[in-house]
RNA sequence: UGGGUUAUGGUGUAAAGGUAGCACAACAGAUUUUGAUUCUGUUUGUCUAGGUUCGAAUCCUAGUAACCCAACCA
């Protein structure tokens, strides 16, 4: 029962708390900024987070950084909460940097009173060129050394909206020489006369980033605060303010954000890629957006093994799409019904059946007997996918061409006798005979063909819009390419086709799960009718025989 | 060219001085009324150069490469 699994950095660390006493138990946090939907890099972070609270003693919060208010939205705030709950994932407390807006004015006063911040009235250009640069120190500002019963009163005045946005800032006192460029008297509060999705008109200065972060964790008693790699510079900043305020001290750790082969990960991307209507919108299922990997058919579960398998580290990665594959094909042929659906059909009939008859014939629901059985009927004249059959054969052929057998699945073994073609040289249909001694189950033709082929009774079809996903990119890191990522977009992303599926179809849910037989698992989507049937292709079996034919 | 972070098969991730392991991918075979699933096997790796040690992915020294930092974004 003991499943070895190795720690990974940040479950050393704990353990390490832990062991330590430092800790009795801990507490965690997903922080997103309430500006756009969740992506496969959120859920990372929201399986690591959550998770380490499931395998620890201790409980993790939602919290909203919403700390900027002009691109922030309820309706973001909606979606992640819904997406979180999805991925199977509760949360201790919903909270809300805006919250703490009130303490975190008083921190400031706090640093003011220590004479450790300042108002500042330099231009946003004057204080980028007083930071210096990497290699050369900057400059003091001329307003640094205003005394503290000057700042105290300015800063009150910012917050009583008596001046214009970015007329003055109020900035940490630290050292315009440090060598870590955030530690050059960072910005603590911008002023900004805007109306907040929580706190509407009640505050016209906002604090930054990192005079919010940090002092959220401590409010909240989070004992380890993790985010991704580019935040590293901001941990000594994040120390040195909660030591100056003497607050709890929370602690931050760091892991490298997970990268997804032929696909973009970052919000300003995909926001572009909504603008520019490349895609319907942020639930599209080619979109590597929660949202969107659920409508297109994705498991909460196989999101979870894929985020459990890639596990964290601080190095730079892309993982291979074909391992989130992997896990969703795990998860789906263990749950999804089998049925059968003919995407490009081609007419098969069956001169020997008798014309009027229709047969109901047995078939398995799953792959093993728990699933159950259920009818589908038969009868003279089939649909069957044109890629099924060959005019010649080739090597190594196991379905249909002139002289061979397949078997019709559930149903009997065929010989194909001839064909048909049109003036373009499509093929229009397709003549066999049956043996009816051959029929699944009950099979006393002694008769053994290598390939099995899936059907539709043509008078019983029910016709569906399938709409068939690839990958949205052409190429593995669309970030690392020249020029623009959108050049690299997949034009062939989507293809709508009009198939025929078995009748049992018409009463699909949402909720399920389908293999259509040897072409893939689908779903219905959320835009389908009961007059009209739509699925989205969620991914594609594995397919040894196109491998085969690449080789000839 | 200042500071920081990271380097293990094609990809992701283990190995806390002691047999370089696991998964995906790839390849080969067996089973199969899905060319699926399942099962078996194979190929491929410690950034480089020195050093310490009986023994180094791990420790030391010197390089190299990639990424991050100069938003009133988070």
């Amino acid at each position: 029962m003991s499943e070895e699994k190795s720690l990974n950095f940040i479950e050393d660390i704990i353990e390490a708390d832990l062991a330590a006493g430092k800790y009795n138990s801990i507490v965690t946090r997903f922080p997103p900024e309430p500006n756009g939907y969740l992506h496969m890099g959120h859920a990372t972070a929201i399986c690591l987070n959550f998770g380490l609270t499931k395998k620890y003693p201790g409980y993790t919060n939602l919290r909203f950084d919403d700390t900027n208010p002009v691109t922030e939205d309820t309706e973001y705030v909606d979606s992640i909460k819904e997406d979180i709950k999805w991925l199977g994932f509760e949360w201790k407390n919903e909270l809300y940097a805006s919250d703490y807006f009130g303490d975190l004015y008083q921190y400031a006063v706090k640093l003011i009173d220590k004479n450790l911040a300042y108002v500042d009235d330099l231009s946003s250009e004057e204080i980028a060129t007083g930071k210096g640069t990497p290699t050369e120190p900057g400059t003091n500002s001329p307003f640094r050394e205003r005394s503290v019963a000057e700042n105290l009163d300015l800063f009150a005045r910012m917050k009583a909206g008596e001046f214009p946005d970015g007329s003055r800032t109020l900035r940490a006192k630290i050292d315009m020489a440090h060598t870590n460029m955030l530690m050059r008297d960072p910005l603590l509060y911008r002023i900004k006369h805007a109306h907040h999705h929580r706190t509407g008109d009640e505050w016209c200065i906002y604090p930054m980033y990192d005079f919010a972060h940090g002092q959220s964790d401590s409010i909240e008693n989070i004992t380890h605060s993790i985010c991704t790699l580019e935040f590293i510079p901001h941990r000594e900043l994040y120390d040195w303010l909660i030591e100056k305020l003497g607050i709890y001290p929370s602690h931050q750790y760091e892991f490298a954000r997970r990268n997804l082969s032929y696909t973009v990960m970052s919000k300003r991307k995909l926001l572009q890629l909504v603008n520019d209507k490349h895609v319907n919108g942020w639930d599209d299922p080619r979109m590597p957006t929660i949202s969107g990997m659920r409508r297109r058919g994705f498991t909460a579960q196989s999101i979870r093994k894929f985020c459990d398998t890639i596990g964290i580290a601080k190095r730079e990665n892309v993982t291979d799409f074909s391992l989130l594959e992997f896990c969703l094909r795990e998860d789906l042929n263990q749950s999804a019904l089998r049925v059968m659906a003919v995407l490009d059909p081609v007419k098969l009939i069956i001169s020997n059946y008798e014309d009027g008859r229709t047969e109901e014939l047995s078939s398995d629901n799953g792959p093993d007997e728990t699933t159950g059985t259920r009818m589908i009927p038969f009868s003279k004249e089939l649909w069957i996918e044109r890629e099924d059959f060959m005019e010649e054969a080739a090597k190594k052929w196991f379905r249909l061409a002139p002289g061979a057998m397949v078997r019709l699945k559930s149903a009997y073994i065929v010989r194909c006798d001839s064909f048909e073609k049109d003036a373009e040289g499509n093929v229009t249909e397709i003549h066999a005979t049956y043996f009816p001694e051959s029929r699944s189950g009950a099979d006393t033709s002694g008769l053994h063909v290598k390939g099995t082929i899936h059907w539709v009774s043509a008078k019983e079809a029910v016709s569906a819009e399938v709409r068939l996903y690839d990958r949205l990119f052409k190429v593995e890191n669309p970030s690392s390419e020249e020029g623009d990522f959108k050049d690299y977009i997949n034009p062939d992303s989507l293809s709508v086709v009009k198939a025929f599926v078995e009748p049992s179809l018409k009463g699909a849910r949402l909720d399920q799960r389908f293999q259509f037989l040897r072409k893939g698992y689908f779903c219905l989507d959320k835009e389908a009718t009961p007059g009209h049937l739509i699925f989205n292709r969620t991914v594609t079996l594995k397919d040894a025989w196109a491998k085969e034919a690449k080789k000839n």
